[in-house]
DNA sequence: AACACTTTGCAACTTTGTTGCAAAATAAAC
DNA sequence: GTTTATTTTGCAACAAAGTTGCAAAGTGTT
C-alpha cells in the first residue's frame, strides 16, 4: 500500500514526504470529495494548514486531484480517476449539486460537450455545474 | 429606467434604496455575471462591503439573481432572465472568465448543450463556466 | 556521510465573509 | 408634510480562508 502511494508520487516527480503520503492515502481510502477542513481534521491536525494547502495545490497541478465547484463557495477536492498520470487530461465530467441536501455529485460518465469559443479566446478550464434535486431527495 | 428598476424591487417586496437600485442597474447594464469584488469596484466603493453582501443575499432569496459556482472557489452572480418570479427558466448561455484581466464574458450566442442526467435527478439550473485567456489578453 | 535541493512549519499578513448594534433611510399613517 | 414604525445601512469587531517569506528539517543523489 505505502509503496503504491509512493509510486504514484514518484511517477509525478514528487518527493515522498509524510504529508503527501498521508493525504493521498486519505483520498484513496475515503474515495469521495474532501474539503480542506476535512483533511485537516482527519489527519488529526498532524500537519500545518499551510502544508495542506500547498500539498493540495501540488496535487492539483500534477493532476492527481481536481477541484469541484460547490454552491456554497467551498472547494472540494477529489481524486482524478485515471490518476491523470499521463497528464494533460483534466477532468471533464459534469457536477451536480443538490439544492436540498447540498451534496455534490461527480457524474463521472457524463462528459462536458465541446464548446466552440470565439476567435482569440483560449480555454484552459471548463466547468459544467448543474443543480436541482438529486435522486434521493426526489423520492 | 430608474422607475423600471424600482418596479422590480417593489414587485419583490423590497424597499427601494440606493444600493439596491445601483447594484440591480449594474447587473442590467453589464448583462454578465459579476463577482462580489466586481460590484465593489464598479460601484466605486460607494457602498459598504457588508451592504453588498446583504444586497446580493436578498436578491438571491428573491430570485432576482442566481449564483454560479466555479471551480476556483469564487461565486458569480447573474441576473435571472425572466426575473424568475414565475420561475424556473434560468439563463442558458456560456460564461467565460479571463484569468488575466478578470473580465467575465457572456457568450450569449453559445448555448449550453443539453446534458442527460441520471434517472431521478431533476435539473433546475445548468451553468457552464469556462476560463482561460480572452482575445484582448491574447495578443 | 556530505552535498544540493525540496518541503515543512511558523509567523505575519491579506482577503473574504459574518454578526451586533446604533444611526440613517424608507414606507406607511396621519 | 410631519410623525411614527419598520427596514436598511455603515461601522466595528470578529471569524474563517488562503497566501507569502524564511529558517529549519527532510528528501534524494552522489
Amino acid at each position: 500500500m505505502k509503496t503504491e502511494i509512493a509510486e504514484i508520487l514518484k511517477r509525478n516527480q514528487l518527493s515522498v514526504t509524510d504529508s503527501r503520503t498521508s493525504i493521498l492515502e486519505l483520498f484513496r481510502s475515503s474515495k469521495s470529495a474532501l474539503a480542506h477542513a476535512d483533511i485537516e481534521k482527519k489527519t488529526s491536525e498532524q500537519f500545518d494548514r499551510v502544508t495542506i494547502y500547498r500539498t493540495l495545490q501540488t496535487f492539483v497541478e500534477k493532476g492527481i486531484v481536481h477541484t469541484i465547484p460547490t454552491a456554497d463557495n467551498s472547494v472540494l477536492y477529489a481524486l482524478c480517476k485515471d490518476n491523470c498520470s499521463q497528464g494533460h487530461h483534466h477532468d471533464n465530467h459534469v457536477h451536480f449539486i443538490c439544492d436540498d441536501c447540498g451534496v455534490t455529485y461527480c457524474l463521472e460518465h457524463i462528459s462536458i460537450p465541446n464548446v466552440q469559443v470565439p476567435e482569440g479566446f483560449i480555454t484552459k478550464q471548463t466547468d459544467l455545474v448543474m443543480s436541482g434535486q438529486c435522486d434521493k431527495c426526489n423520492a
